[in-house]
DNA sequence: CGTATTATTTCTACCTCGGAAATAACCAGG
DNA sequence: CCTGGTTATTTCCGAGGTAGAAATAATACG
C-alpha cells in the first residue's frame, strides 16, 4: 500500500505536472531523497513517464521532469439536471475529449441510471483510454456511500444512485453536489489552480457559491445547499420566490431576468434574447442586464470582502452576462470594495454549462487519485 | 529539541486542558502510547502536571488529566490607541489577572514606549507568575519581526517598536494587528475554542472583521486592513467619510452612530448616551440604535452566508449595542440568512474593550507555545 | 577542457509512530 | 473480601518514513 505522502506526490504531479523532482520537493516540503525513493513506484508502474527536457539556458544539470502517463484513464462527468443529463468524457486532468446530452422522463432512478449507462457505453467505444471512473453530480445533498439523500428537482429521497450505477458499469462512480463538484474542479484543473484560496459563484438557473480557503474546498453541512442564493443585493429590485427584495437569485439567475423582461415586455423570452436584446438597445432588457451586472459586481466585493480572498472565479451558463457586462461588473465589484484592499481579481470559465459536468469528473478524478487506482 | 507533535500537545494542554491522554490521543490523532512519550518531557520539566480526578462513577481506570502548571507564567497584552495604552496581565490562559490604563502623548515611539515599559513594570511586580511573554497590538500593519509597518493613527511609518521594547524589557515581545491578535484570542481562549470556524466582527470606534476556518485564521494580505470596514449594509442609511451610504462604519460604529444623533438633536453626545436615550424611547436615538442593529444583524448573515461558518463571534467595545437591542439583531440576522442554512449562531465576547488587549496577551502566549518557552 | 552549478541518486542512521501485551486503577456483584 | 469487567496508561519493540552526506550526472561557461 502507498502512503499519503505517495499521494500528495500523485496530487501534484496531475495538477501541476511536468515538474521536476526538485520543485517537487521544495512544494511538498521533503527532500530531494525522498522525491526519488516516493516517484520509484509509480515510474515502475507507468503511471508516471519521465520527459526530456530540453535546455533551457539555464546552468546546471537540467531538471527531469515527471508527468502523469498520456494515457493513464479517461473519466466521465455527468450533470442530472431536471430532465437531461450533460456528459463530458475528461482525460485524467479533466481536459474535455467529447460531450453528450441524453434526455431522460420521466424523473425515475431507472431513468436516469438508464441514461447515465447509455452515456458510459457511448465513452467506453471512443475513449483514448479506458474508463477508470464515473463522476455524479446534481444539485441537492448526497453521502459519502454515493446515495443521494435529497434532490428536489427530481423529487428524489434517498436514492442508491452512486451503487446502483457502479454495479450497473461495473465502474467506480462518486457522486458530488454540483456546486462542490464545480469547486472542486475550479481548485484542481481550472481558475483557481495554484491559488491558495477563492471563492466561486455560479449562475445560471440558480446561484451557486463555493469557497476554498487554505487550499481545502470549505466543506460544511450548508456546501451546496443553496447558499448564497438569497443575498439582498439591490433593495429597489424584483423579488424572488421566496419573498427576497432584488437577491441574487431574483437578480442574476436567467429565470429572474427572463421573468422580469417578460413582464415588461409582454411576451415570453429566453436567457439569449434578454441578452442580445439589450447588446441591441432595448431599454427593458437594458435595465434587466445593468441590475444583474451591478448585482453581480456587489455579490463578487462581498464574497471577497467576507471571505478574505481576492480572487473569485465566475463560472455556469450564465457566463453570457459576463460577456455582455463585464466592464460593468468589475466597476460594480471595485464600487463595493473595501477601499484598502487590494482590487478583486475576477478569474471566468468559459466552459459554460460544461462546467458542471466537468466538474463531475474532476470529483472521479480526485476519488481515483485517492484510491491511487488508475 | 521538541518536535512539533510536542508543541501540538502542549497547545491542546493549554487550550482543552486539563485533559486525559486518552483523549488527547484521539484529538490530535495519535496512539496512547505516543501520548505517554510525548507528556514525560513537560511533565520532567514541571510545566504539566497530572491531577486526581476523583472518580465519577465510570467504570474502568480513571483518566489522570493533564494541565498546564498553576505557575506557568504571566503575559502582558498591551493594546496601543491614538493616546493611550490599554494593558491586561493574564495567566498563561489568557484569564484577566488585572488591568491598567496608561495615556501618552506625544504620539512618538519613545513615548509609547515608555508607557509600554511602565505598565511592564507594574505587572512585573504584581504577577503571580514570571512574566514570559509581552503582547502589543495596534490598528495598523506589522511584520514577522515585530516592526510596525505603518500605523495611520499614530502617524507612524516603519518603527521598530517589539525590538525596542524587548531591548528595553528584557522578555520576548510580539506585536499584531489588533484585529488578527483579538481572533487568535477568540480561537485559542474564547467564543471560538474548540470551533473549526468561525467569524469575528468587531464595533467601537471602527469595525473589524476576521475568519477563522478549518481550525486556522486567515491570514492574507488583507487581514487587518479594515475588511469589513465599508459593507453596504442600508441604501438609505447615513453616509460614512469615504462616501459610502450606509456601510457598515457610518451605521455600527460609535463615531458614526454619535454623529447621527448630534446632527437630529443638535447636540454632542457619546456612545453610552445614545444607547441609553433608546432605552429611555427618545427617537432620534431610537432610529439609529434599531438602524444600528439591523445592519449589524444583517452583516452578521452576510459573514455567515458567505464564509460557510455558522458561527459570528461579536467583539469589542461596542458591546453595548448588543446588549440594548440583542432581538432585534438577531431578527435581522436571521432574515438575510440563507433559508435552506442552519440558524447563526451569535456568540458575544462580554470583555468589551478589554477583549482588544487580551488579544494582545493572546498573541504573545502562542509564541512562548511555539518556542515551547515558559 | 576544467570549473561551477544544479538535479538526482545512493547509502545510511535516526527517530517518530503504532501494535501488542502488560499493568494500573477503578466499579459491580457475589 | 475477592473476582471479573472495563478503561487508562505504560512498556517494549519493530516498522517505516525521512533527511543528511556524499557521490554521480548533466549541463553552461570561460
Amino acid at each position: 500500500m502507498l502512503t499519503e505522502s505517495h499521494e500528495a506526490l500523485a496530487r501534484e504531479v496531475l495538477i501541476h505536472g511536468p515538474i521536476g523532482r526538485s520543485a517537487l520537493g521544495r512544494r511538498l516540503k521533503l527532500s530531494p531523497a525522498s522525491l526519488t525513493r516516493l516517484a520509484k513506484p509509480f515510474l515502475e508502474r507507468g503511471l508516471f513517464v519521465e520527459l526530456d527536457e530540453e535546455s533551457n539556458g539555464a546552468v546546471g544539470r537540467p531538471v527531469r521532469p515527471l508527468d502523469i502517463a498520456p494515457d493513464l484513464g479517461s473519466f466521465a462527468g455527468m450533470k442530472i439536471t431536471g430532465d437531461a443529463v450533460y456528459a463530458v468524457l475528461t482525460d485524467a486532468r479533466a481536459q474535455i475529449i467529447d460531450e453528450r446530452v441524453v434526455d431522460f422522463a420521466p424523473k425515475t432512478p431507472d431513468a436516469v441510471i438508464a441514461a447515465l449507462s447509455s452515456i458510459v457505453s457511448a465513452f467506453s467505444a471512443i475513449a483514448p483510454a479506458p474508463l477508470v471512473g464515473i463522476g455524479v453530480s446534481l444539485g441537492g445533498a448526497v453521502d459519502d456511500s454515493g446515495r443521494v439523500i435529497r434532490a428536489p428537482f427530481l423529487d428524489w429521497v434517498d436514492v442508491a444512485l452512486g451503487p446502483s450505477l457502479s454495479s450497473a458499469t461495473g465502474l467506480a462512480v462518486t457522486v458530488e453536489n454540483d456546486v462542490v463538484a464545480l469547486v472542486e474542479a475550479e481548485r484542481w484543473f481550472g481558475a483557481g489552480r495554484g491559488r491558495s484560496g477563492f471563492s466561486v459563484i455560479t449562475i445560471g438557473a440558480g446561484v451557486g457559491y463555493g469557497l476554498v480557503v487554505g487550499g481545502e474546498a470549505v466543506h460544511t453541512r450548508e456546501a451546496g445547499v443553496g447558499l448564497g442564493g438569497h443575498v439582498p443585493l439591490d433593495p429597489t429590485g424584483p423579488l424572488c420566490p421566496e419573498g427576497h427584495r432584488g437577491c441574487s437569485s431574483a437578480l442574476l439567475t436567467s429565470i429572474g431576468m427572463c421573468a422580469q423582461v417578460r413582464a415588461a415586455l409582454g411576451r415570453p423570452v429566453d436567457y439569449d434574447e434578454v441578452l442580445s436584446l439589450a447588446v441591441a438597445g432595448d431599454p427593458v432588457a437594458t435595465a434587466v442586464v445593468e441590475a444583474a451586472a451591478r448585482g453581480l459586481g456587489r455579490m463578487i466585493a462581498l464574497a471577497a470582502n467576507f471571505t478574505m480572498q481576492p480572487t473569485v472565479v465566475l463560472a455556469g451558463d450564465g457566463m453570457g452576462l459576463w460577456k455582455v457586462t463585464a466592464p460593468r461588473i468589475r466597476a460594480a465589484a471595485a464600487a463595493d470594495r473595501d477601499p484598502l484592499a487590494e482590487p478583486v481579481e475576477i478569474l471566468v470559465d468559459e466552459a459554460g454549462f460544461r462546467a458542471w459536468a466537468r466538474g463531475a469528473a474532476a470529483v472521479a478524478i480526485q476519488a481515483a487519485v485517492t484510491r491511487l487506482a488508475f
